[in-house]
DNA sequence: TTGAAAGCGCTAACAC
DNA sequence: GTGTTAGCGCTTTCAA
C-alpha cells in the first residue's frame, strides 16, 4: 500500500505538497499538482483515513442510534438525516440499540473514542443521568424521542398534540368508549397519553384503566390486543394505537375474527408508513414528518460542529403533526 | 481528553505496560493492572480508536452495501449480518448507494482508503471490470445479488430456482397466461426472467413479450403496471412479481378499480416481508431466507479476514427458496 | 514482568 | 510556493 511518502518521492516533492494537492490547498502551481496526481494514479494511493483522522482530530461521521431497522420509520428517517449529512461530506453511523442499555452505551462510547464526532439518539433506553455524563465528549442531539430533563438539543414532535388530535378525531366521529395502545417507558409515550387523556377528559368521557394497553410495538402485539378486547365484556368501540405496526396487526386479527372495522371498532395508526394506504381497510392514522425531522437534526448538528451559532442547550425544535383521515375510523 | 501518556504518568508506570493491560495482555501483575484501572477511572480516561486503527492497520468495520434501507428486505439481511458482526467484536458501516453508480464507488473507497476492513455488496451497480478492480484492496462479499463472472465469493440463492418455482405454482393453479415483472439490469433480474421463461415452456405455455414488465421496484410500480394491464384488449391471468412492494401495489390498485383477486388476477410476490400477512388477500410469495443470508456472508467474511479458510474466489454458498402459498393465488 | 523507543501515515506550523 | 519537522495516540518489538 502507497503512502504520501511513496507519492512525495516519486513526484520528486515533500510530503507537505502532496498533503496540500490531496486537500485542495491554495498555492501549489498546476505544474507540481500535475506531478503529484501523476504519482497518485501511477502507484495507485489513497490517503489512510486512520492517520487523518489522528492528525485532524476529526472522522467526519456522526453515529445514529436507532432501536431496530425493521421498524421502517427509522429508515425513513435515517434518510432525511442522511441527505443532509453526504451534502456536507459526513457519513452516517447506523447503531441498533435493540432496546438494550448495554448496547447504548456501548455506542455511546464511540464518542468517548473518537470514532464519531457527534451522536444523535432517535430512542432512548438509559437514565438521563447516565446519558448526561456522555455530555463532554462531544455534541449529542436528541431527534424523536426525549427527556424533559435533556440539556442536549431536541429535534421532536408535539407528541401531546398528536395524540389529542387523533383521540379528538375518534371522538369526532362519535367514539365514546376508546381504548389507549401505548408506550409507558419513554417520555414520549407518556406524553402520547397525556394528549389521549386530554381529549377524553376535555369531552367529559371516562378514561378506562382497563382498556390500556402497555408498550405494544408490534404487528403480533396489536393481534393480541384486540384478542384481549374481544375477550371483554364491556368493550371500547375504538383504539387508539403508538404505530401503524399494531394498527396493522388489529386489523390484521379483526379479520381474522370476523370483527368489522370501522363498525365494529376503529383503529387509528401513528406515523403513516407506507402500509397505511395499504391494509383493507386503509389506515386513519397520524402523520409524523419523519424526513423532515431528520434533516433539521442534522442541520443542528452541522451547526454544532462548526459552532456556527451557538445552540443553547435547551434547543428545542418542534415540527407539526397531523391526522390523516382514511377509512379505519 | 486524557492520553495513554496521561494515565501512565498517573499510575507511575509506562505507556507499554498500560497499552498491556488495555489489550488484556497477559504477563502484567494484578498490581500494577489495579494501578493502571485506577488512574484510567480517574482521568475518565478512553483509548482514541484512530490511533490504535493506524497502529494495528485494523478497523474492526465492514462496509455493508445497500440500496436502500427504505426497502424492508435490507433491514432483515442486515439483521443477520449484524448478528454475527457483533458477536466477533466487529461494526457494521451500512452505506445506502440509492441506486447510484458514483456513490457506490465513493464507497469501494472506503476500502481504499482504510476505514474498513472488508466489504460486502447487497446490490450491485458499477460494471463487473469496475469493482473487480478493487480486488486487492480487501475483502470483498457479494450477497444477494451476484455476478457470474465474479472472482469474489458470493451468498446467494438460487433466484433461477426460485421464479421457477412461483412461476409453476401459478401454472399449477390452472393459470396459462401469466404476466412477468422483474428487473433486468442485474443478473439476479436476469435469472429470475429465465426460471420464469424456463416453467412457462416445461409446461407448452406462451411467453408473451407484452406481458413483460421492466424495471418495477416500488408499490408505485405494481400500481401502474396493473393499469397497464386493465388496458389491454388479451389479459393474462396471474402476474409473478419480483418483489412483495410491487406485488402489494398491485393487490392495492384491484381494489381502486374493482378487479378481485385472485379470480380476476393472481399475484405472486417475491421475499415474504411481514405484509406478505397483511395484504387481503394475504399474498401468495417467495419466501428468501434472508436472515440465514446475512448470517453465512458474515461467517464467511470472518473467516476471509482471519485467512483461516482459505476461500476459494469462486466459492458460491447457494441457500434455499420455497414458495408460501397464501391466497393471492 | 516492565520500559524505551520506533513508527503507523498524515497534517500544519514554521522557516525559507 | 515549497520543504523541514514535530507530533496526533497508540502498539510492539527489543532489551533488560
Amino acid at each position: 500500500m502507497a503512502t504520501i511518502e511513496d507519492v512525495a518521492k516519486k513526484a520528486g516533492l515533500s510530503r507537505s505538497t502532496v498533503s496540500r494537492v490531496i486537500n485542495r490547498h491554495p498555492y501549489v502551481t498546476e505544474e507540481k499538482k500535475k506531478l503529484v496526481y501523476d504519482a497518485m494514479r501511477e502507484l495507485e494511493y489513497y490517503p489512510n483515513s486512520s492517520a487523518q483522522r489522528l492528525r485532524t482530530q476529526k472522522t467526519d461521521t456522526i453515529a445514529v442510534l436507532v432501536p431496530r431497522l425493521t421498524n421502517p420509520f427509522f429508515p425513513f428517517l435515517i434518510e432525511g438525516l442522511e441527505m443532509v449529512a453526504v451534502d456536507h461530506g459526513f457519513q452516517l453511523l447506523i447503531c441498533q440499540t435493540h432496546q438494550d442499555k448495554e448496547k447504548e452505551l456501548s455506542f455511546l462510547n464511540l464518542l468517548q473514542t473518537k470514532q464519531v464526532d457527534g451522536l444523535i439518539f432517535t430512542s432512548i433506553e438509559n437514565d438521563w443521568d447516565t446519558i448526561s455524563s456522555f455530555k463532554e465528549c462531544g455534541p449529542i442531539i436528541l431527534c424523536n424521542e426525549y427527556r424533559s430533563e435533556a440539556t442536549f438539543p431536541v429535534v421532536r414532535l408535539n407528541q401531546v398534540k398528536g395524540s389529542y388530535l387523533g383521540t379528538r378525531h375518534l371522538i369526532e366521529k362519535g367514539h365514546q368508549k376508546i381504548a389507549y395502545c401505548g408506550g409507558t417507558t419513554s417520555e414520549l409515550g407518556i406524553d402520547r397519553e397525556k394528549g389521549f387523556r386530554k381529549a377524553v377528559k376535555e369531552f367529559d368521557l371516562e378514561v378506562r384503566e382497563d382498556w390500556i394497553f402497555r408498550d405494544p410495538f408490534s404487528i403480533e402485539c396489536g393481534k393480541r390486543v384486540l384478542r384481549e378486547i374481544r375477550a371483554m365484556e364491556d368493550r371500547p368501540t375504538a383504539i387508539f394505537t403508538g404505530s401503524d405496526e399494531i394498527a396493522a396487526g388489529i386489523i390484521k386479527e379483526a379479520k381474522n375474527l370476523g370483527v368489522n372495522i370501522p363498525e365494529d371498532i376503529a383503529v387509528i395508526g401513528f406515523d403513516d408508513q407506507p402500509i397505511a394506504e395499504l391494509m383493507e381497510p386503509t389506515l386513519t392514522t397520524i402523520r409524523q414528518p419523519t424526513k423532515e425531522m431528520g434533516q433539521k437534526t442534522m442541520e443542528l448538528m452541522l451547526a454544532m460542529l462548526n459552532n456556527q451559532a451557538i445552540i443553547h442547550e435547551k434547543h428545542v425544535i418542534e415540527l407539526p403533526i397531523q391526522v390523516i383521515s382514511r377509512e379505519s375510523v
